[in-house]
RNA sequence: GGUGCGGUGGCGAAGAGGCUAACGCUGCGGACUGCAAAUCCGCCAUCCGUCGGUUCAAAUCCGACCCGCACCUCCA
């Protein structure tokens, strides 16, 4: 197999790029986790799921991956929401980040190395303010503390505007304590019954980019390789972020800077502000995680994807399409000489050879910034390509590469966070696994009797509890349904 | 107004100079089945927003235009 190269697509430079960490075999990835003052939505999920897989694929390719994802537990939007269930702004962060735990492990997201929270770095947030400050770059009016976007030449350079036009454009008003519209917070000076801290402009609490520049640095360094979120992050956000780090270090903050495209709902953005979200415990009342998962997946990361059941549903079905393809292969590994005494030595070879293809494939897919899509059209072809091979049975001599087949499949699933196995959704006890047994053999008598009333009601029957069954020239074989 | 992204079959979605335009869903036909389910096989875009241009060769490059979306303000 030869190793083709790594492509991501920087929106710094707006191009493809090879991929080529700052210390060989090392990556350092910078995610923007998101604030706790709710449930998160679909659209949060969207990036924790992209990033948990290129996240995956280093990993799968042999990188030693440091994975950051914070959570902003520091924020007018949580202060507002605290005030309004008459909470310690503090508990009801800490409530939604639990809370943010639950989804995001449902959705089969790895823990991040470090998951840091704001109110835990004040420290280094008060010395890196400093720090701009004595070099120049932030000045200070009344208690709060600005960063001079004009003293930092590179300004603008992520998100490709210059400080005039910004001016131009600016739809808010104003500060007229500010030397420039576009200079933002470092720190802001508290108001009454606000969370604060004591610093050397008095007490207040840290402007909203601050704290991913400083928590970056801590743990990954002034330099490191990928920083991740949403396209609407660029401006101002990642903009701001490079300017208060770049401007204190004196180095580049990141080398590639990663955004994924929105969920739409017919079409427009889902945000908050629209109000057309969904909350993501929500879509699970219908559709499983690994559901929302694989649609999450099915579109290249950049691209916008819309939101409809449709679309989940068609998911769904995709899924158990590939997942009854990984039955079946754990299945008929275990018939061995049931139905066959040997497979042929051409068609065993042929089999293990396409089976390497479409990894090769796979990889080449992933390779190329990360083109989930295609990734997944590997794995239906593997999934043809397994069920062509088992479907009449495979025997002993075949065991072996079904076995490996079987493996190579389940981990390039698995690269993607894909689970090829069901999980038994309730406690099916022994016993009713044993009554459903003793169904089908009853059933398994009338139909030898061609009593085919009764085979079908007990057929419909099970159905009806979620039971599919399905006949094979041995016997019968059941599973739950779509999940 | 500025900046950026995108328009591919009934639907979703890959492909970015040259093999029959992947893959999934749907539909149709067939195999298997008592009937199903699952699975397999076959068929379904002479064509990739429109109009020009470059080229031996273009969904793929260039130009103009039309349409949609996003960012410029908290937002993943």
């Amino acid at each position: 197999m030869k190793d083709s190269k790594l492509k991501v697509y920087n929106t710094l430079t707006g191009e493809k790029e090879i991929f080529k960490p700052l210390c060989e075999g090392k990556v350092g990835i910078y995610v923007c986790g998101p604030t706790t003052y709710n449930f998160i939505h679909l659209g949060n999920a969207r990036p924790i799921v992209v990033f948990d897989t290129i996240r995956r694929y280093l990993e799968y390719r042999g990188y030693e991956v440091k994975y950051i994802q914070n959570f902003t537990d520091v924020d007018d939007k949580i202060i507002n929401r605290a005030k309004a269930e008459n909470l310690p702004a503090h508990e009801l962060a800490q409530t939604y980040i639990d809370e943010y735990f639950k989804d995001a492990d449902a959705l089969n997201v790895k823990r991040a190395d470090v998951h840091p929270k704001v109110s835990e770095h004040m420290g280094e947030i008060i010395e890196f303010v400093k720090g701009l400050v004595e070099k120049g770059f932030a000045y200070t009016v009344d208690g709060d503390v600005y960063f001079a976007v004009k003293r930092f030449k590179d300004y603008g350079k992520l998100s490709k505007r210059n400080i005039e036009e910004l001016q131009a454009g600016a739809r808010v008003e104003a500060d007229e304590r500010k030397e420039h519209p576009g200079d933002f917070a470092l720190w802001k000076k508290a108001k009454p019954g606000e969370p604060q801290w004591d610093s050397p402009w008095g007490k207040g609490r840290p402007g909203w980019h601050i704290e991913c520049s400083a928590m970056s640095g801590k743990y990954l360094g002034c330099s490191f390789d990928m920083h991740g979120g949403g396209f609407d992050l660029i401006f101002p956000h990642h903009e701001n972020e490079i300017a208060q780090s770049e401007a204190l270090n004196g180095e580049q903050m990141a080398k590639y800077w990663v955004h994924n495209g929105f969920i739409t709902v017919k079409q427009e953005k889902m945000s908050k502000s629209l109000g057309n979200f969904f909350l993501l415990r929500d879509i699970f009342k219908k559709f499983s995680p690994d559901v929302v998962r694989f649609y999450l997946l099915s579109t290249h990361y950049r691209s916008p994807l819309d939101f409809d059941d449709e679309k989940l549903e068609i998911a769904q079905k995709g899924l158990a399409r590939l997942r009854t393809a990984y039955r079946l292969l754990k299945e008929k590994a275990n018939e061995s000489g049931l139905v066959k005494a040997f497979d042929g030595e051409k068609e065993i070879k042929e089999f293990e050879e396409g089976v390497a293809e479409h990894r090769r494939r796979f990889n080449e897919a992933m390779d190329d910034d990360f083109n989930t899509a295609l990734a997944i059209a590997e794995l239906f072809d593997l999934a043809r390509l397994i069920n062509n091979f088992t479907a009449g049975g495979v025997a002993q001599n075949a065991q072996g590469v079904i076995s490996k087949a079987g493996k190579a499949y389940h981990d390039l699933a698995g690269v993607l966070g894909i689970r090829l196995e069901q999980e038994n959704a309730d406690s099916s006890s022994e016993l009713t696994e044993a009554l459903i047994r003793l169904l089908l053999d009853t059933r398994l008598v009338a139909k030898k009797k061609k009593d085919y009333q009764i085979a079908d009601e007990i057929r419909s029957g099970l159905q009806e509890l979620g039971i599919i069954i399905e006949d094979t020239p041995q016997s019968t074989r059941w599973r739950r349904g779509e999940n």
